[in-house]
DNA sequence: ATTGAAATGTTATAACATAACATTATACTT
DNA sequence: AAGTATAATGTTATGTTATAACATTTCAAT
């Protein structure tokens, strides 16, 4: 499939737009790399600010086609999940398991799990932290004698914004 | 990939026992499509068994290995996706986002929202209910104004069998 | 300068899933 | 019972998501 033209067109609608929230992320990235010694190459720059200035879910494809767009030499795929890996690994970004796609994250490592509001219509995501909820999913593993090592909390609906429309 | 040794040892080392939990899940699967007008086919039936019985995430692919061994003609993936989809649709199956893997309900319609823990170690899950838990996701959701239509709650870990050795 | 580890380039292919259309089964009407 | 509409299945091809494997480059530490 072609999505060059969507992609396109999603870039001009959004254009990528450097938000305060989007910059803060960057800063904040920027400043994790340093302190803990992270090779942020150019490559795994692009690719995170692709994906947090997108501001919607990307799929690995469309991140690629973006990518080679603003760079202009032809990438492959390894070459951006390589980039998303270390963007996972270090906390970055996340993946959405239910729609195979990936997020930025707008606070970095300051969480260690968050949740997130998917809206089925407008396709925008929500990062949300809520401590309570953490903890009772623990505890609920831990009753079932389960020690946590990741959770994976997704959830599908309507976004305010658009019940009002 | 040739994973079919690897299906028939698994079969053979589980062998796709009728536990009580098993039959339990079977007959509230017939009963419920008997109520409803479902058309519990002869494939859809294979299909849910296999899943049910094999008491561990399976692989779309896997589940054609399987199915194709038991039934001696070669089956194609739509006619598992096809099958899939209506299990899932009408809750007899639950699909684990996290690790592209099916695993059989064994309270079909009884709940709206379950969870699932799935062990790392022996990748072994556990379907849970928590109210309570539920309840909170809901809550937590509603008060950033967004309706709910569906939630993953993916739990990996390790599970008290594992740790124990 | 040498070298070793990490990052990237490149090709190929694995793994997961569906589109599209042909055929068969079913159950509903007349 | 024959006709017919709908659902289910068969079949081929292909779309989508992700990784293996190996070659090359980069770059910091010695």
């Amino acid at each position: 499939m072609n999505v060059k033209f969507n992609v396109v067109w999603l870039i001009m609608k959004f254009n990528l737009k450097n938000t305060k929230e989007v910059q803060d992320s960057i800063a904040r990235v920027l400043e994790i790399c340093e302190l803990n010694n992270l090779v942020f190459t150019e490559i795994r720059q692009k690719i995170f600010e692709i994906i947090i200035k997108f501001k919607k879910p990307m799929k690995a494809y469309e991140i690629l086609d973006v990518f080679t767009e603003f760079t202009g030499k032809r990438a492959h795929p390894p070459t951006i999940y390589r980039a998303i890996d270390f963007l996972i690994e270090n906390g970055f970004i996340h993946k959405l398991n239910s729609i195979n796609s990936y997020v930025g994250c707008f606070h970095p490592k300051v969480h260690k799990e968050c949740y997130f509001l998917i809206c089925k219509i407008c396709n925008i995501y929500k990062e949300c932290c809520d401590k309570n909820l953490t903890e009772n999913i623990f505890k609920s593993a831990n009753k079932r004698d389960f020690i946590v090592s990741n959770t994976t909390l997704e959830i599908e609906g309507h976004c305010n914004d658009c019940i009002q429309k």
